[in-house]
DNA sequence: GCGTAGCTATTG
DNA sequence: AATAGCTACGCC
């Protein structure tokens, strides 16, 4: 050590050199020197603009080290080049949990500064802004709506939580309408009373704007809502706002994980099974692993909600890893549905998928047509869902079989029939819908297969009087034709709703007192571990928007496996029983809860090369396996290597292997292994492993 | 010998 | 990720 006097100045010549985390998957932070005239000000946190390469890149300062430090000899250091902003960015807490994200996932930290930090939100240089006076005038919060008993019992034991001061995290597992949303508000209130944050995460904000509503209602300007929706300036607004402490209730997308709330008291996970928390490019994250997580690290108590929880979450719940919390009544004491399935076998098999000359009750069976007719003949709504898009899933020449292929993927085009064009859902490629056969010249095109464009189109022949509408991703392609389209069914302008999974996210039409579901075993044979989850938790949401108070429900749900697990539990609306059958088929084959899974993927341009990639690992893998020796089992085992189950995607060939281990430590060992040796495509904890 | 498409390695 | 640098190949 220095004597005392020397310290000061030894101290900041020895710490000058800044580690800075560039938003590139590059290996680590990169160590630049600090400049005369920002020694003292960069701190751990600072957003720094540095040289990089022939130009600049925007950084984090992750940490320093002195500028002896062995790692550093033999490099020509540049220099730090600008500090944007006087304050840290981010606290030694947020970068205690980017660090966590960085090593779970194993990738580099620079990989989670790119999610966790908007690029808008540096764009511009920022001076001390106050600009919100303008909202701050008078606003009086809505009233509290009364609590059931349910309610308020798993209110008290949240609240107790968060008066513990000891993490937690609750499964809080209602139905559509049992209040669960309440809670969240109460409890977000609650956080604020204690001088802290709160956190809520919802599925698709930008698809409920009723929700963000909400919680403006009884917050005002405490709101700040973050989602990939929101124009460059208002997502800058509300993450500064965030930042500096003005916004506590942070209510966003999968990306709002990582908000800049500096205390966090409570996060919230609504709708916690949903897969669109899951990102599937880049950093590969589990936005409600990560709440979980961040929850425990800054002392908050985590919720998640759901009426169909993910099995694993259910699993923890059982194992007592959260606490569970069941909202059983529902406050507006709508009664379940009554849920009628129909089991297409004994249907007339008519021609189901020709065009012109189709009976119109091809898709629409008769069970499904008398609830429609009685529906409208009341005055109220309908929906109808149908899992998929497009007016057929393919087109098929009748005379040599013929199948139009995209030209970059390994699948066939959909077809579109109002726009039509013949369209891949792949790379978005598309071509003119011609009616001649590619192959063979024959006039003999059929489509094959049904998608949301033609249970429209049959809906309209059955029913030529009523008004009927579509809604998917084609239909909803902007926001305001989405909020359009609510806006007519809302209204009662439009009578059947005919639609994707979308319809059923958060919306309330209290005049739909009829659901149909067109083919509900559409998803249930993917080749897929979560097939038959995503199905249940599918028809479990869509059966749940039919009915209320007044007006009882009803659903008919056309299948072809009216004995299968999925279709009687979900029908039965019985989860407990749907748990208990999933959870053996994932015990039988070593699927989540029961272990824990990776899937690696290797991409080229020509086949044999990802094959070989695939191998070679594959053979490392084995080689891994062998080297546990004396009959103690290997502590992972994999599937593969195999084609993806679309094999070529935008021109690449895909292969992957699927690891699996019971050990989380030895999965993250054999990941580690993997990507030094070049895997560049790793999912941890895969939700899909298509 | 030169130009370049396609690949590899590096970024402080 | 972006890109500088490298290699192999085609061309005149």
């Amino acid at each position: 050590m220095t004597t005392l006097n020397t310290s000061v100045s030894a101290r900041a010549k020895q710490f000058e050199i800044a580690q800075v985390a560039v938003p590139r998957p590059v290996p680590g932070p990169l160590s630049y020197r600090v400049p005369e005239a920002l020694a003292g000000k960069i701190k751990v946190g600072s957003f720094v603009r540095v040289p990089f390469r022939r130009s600049t890149s925007e950084g984090f300062v992750t940490g320093f080290v002195p500028a002896s430090d062995p790692s550093l000899a033999g490099f020509e250091l540049k220099e730090v080049s600008e500090l944007p902003f006087e304050s840290a960015v981010f606290s030694r807490k947020d970068l205690e949990f980017y660090s966590w994200v960085a090593g779970y996932y194993q990738l580099p930290l620079g990989e989670v500064f790119h999610c966790a930090f908007p690029k808008s939100v540096f764009r511009i240089p920022k001076k001390a802004r106050a600009s919100r006076a303008e909202n701050k005038i008078e606003f009086t919060p809505s009233k509290d709506f009364d609590f059931t008993p349910d309610q308020s019992a798993s209110f008290a034991r949240i609240q107790a939580a968060m008066a513990s001061g000891t993490p937690k995290s609750f499964l809080l597992f209602g139905v559509t309408g049992s209040g669960k949303t309440e809670i969240y508000i109460r409890a977000a209130r609650e956080a604020l009373a204690r001088g802290k944050g709160a956190l809520i995460l919802v599925p698709e904000i930008a698809l409920t704007p009723q929700l963000r509503r909400r919680f403006e209602e009884r917050f005002g300007d405490e709101v700040a809502v973050l989602h990939s929706g929101l124009t460059e300036k208002a997502r800058r607004d509300f993450w500064w706002s965030i930042r500096r402490g003005e916004r506590r209730v942070v209510v966003g997308a999968r990306s709002a994980v990582f908000a800049p709330l500096e205390n966090p008291g409570l996060v919230v996970v609504d709708e916690e099974h949903e897969p669109s928390y899951k990102q599937e490019d880049r950093l590969r994250y589990n936005a409600r692993d990560l709440a979980l997580v961040r929850a425990r690290l800054f002392g908050a108590v985590a919720v998640l909600g759901s009426a169909t929880p993910a099995l694993e979450t259910f699993y923890a719940a059982n194992s007592g890893k959260h606490e569970l919390l069941t909202l059983g009544s529902r406050p507006n004491a709508r009664p379940l549905p009554s849920i009628e399935v129909v089991d297409l076998a004994d249907e007339p098999a008519t021609a189901r998928n020709t065009d012109n000359d189709a009976p119109a009750s091809a898709l629409i069976g008769a069970k499904m047509r008398q609830g429609l007719e009685e529906t409208l003949a009341r005055g109220e709504q309908a929906m109808v869902f149908v899992n998929r898009k497009g007016y057929s899933n393919f087109v098929l020449c009748a005379d040599c079989g013929h199948v139009p292929e995209c030209l970059n993927c390994s699948v066939s085009l959909t077809y579109y029939r109002s726009a039509s064009k013949l369209r891949c859902h792949y790379c978005g490629f598309e071509i003119d819908a011609i009616q001649t056969c590619a192959g063979c010249a024959s006039h003999s095109v059929r489509p094959m297969g049904i998608g949301t464009e033609q249970v429209e189109r049959e809906l309209a022949r059955t029913f030529p009087k009523a008004r009927i509408a579509r809604l998917d991703a084609e239909a909803a392609s902007t926001t305001q034709k989405l909020e359009a389209a609510l806006a007519r069914f809302q209204s009662g302008e439009t009578q059947i709703l005919a639609g994707t999974q979308m319809l059923a996210k958060g919306h309330d039409f209290p005049n739909v007192t009829f659901i149909g579901v067109v083919l509900a075993d559409l998803n249930l044979h993917l080749p897929d571990f979560r097939a038959g989850e995503r199905t249940y938790q599918l028809l479990a949401q869509v059966a749940g928007r039919a009915g209320r108070a007044d007006k009882p429900g009803r659903v008919v749900l056309q299948t072809y496996m009216p004995m299968h697990y999925v279709i009687r539990s979900s029908t039965a609306q019985d989860f407990a029983a749907f748990y208990s059958e999933e959870l053996e088929h994932r015990r039988a084959f070593g699927y989540p809860p029961f272990s824990r899974i990776a899937q690696v993927e290797f991409r080229a341009l020509k086949e044999s090369a990802a094959r070989r990639e695939a191998e070679r690992a594959a053979a490392l893998l084995a080689h891994l396996q062998g080297a546990h020796p004396g009959g103690v089992a290997p502590a992972f085992t994999f599937l593969g290597p195999a084609p993806a189950a679309v094999a070529k995607v935008a021109n690449r060939f895909r292969w992957q292997i699927l690891l699996k281990s019971e050990k989380s430590s030895s999965l993250n060992a054999v990941i580690k292994t993997l990507r030094r040796e070049g895997a560049r495509f790793i999912d941890v904890d895969p939700v899909s492993t298509l």
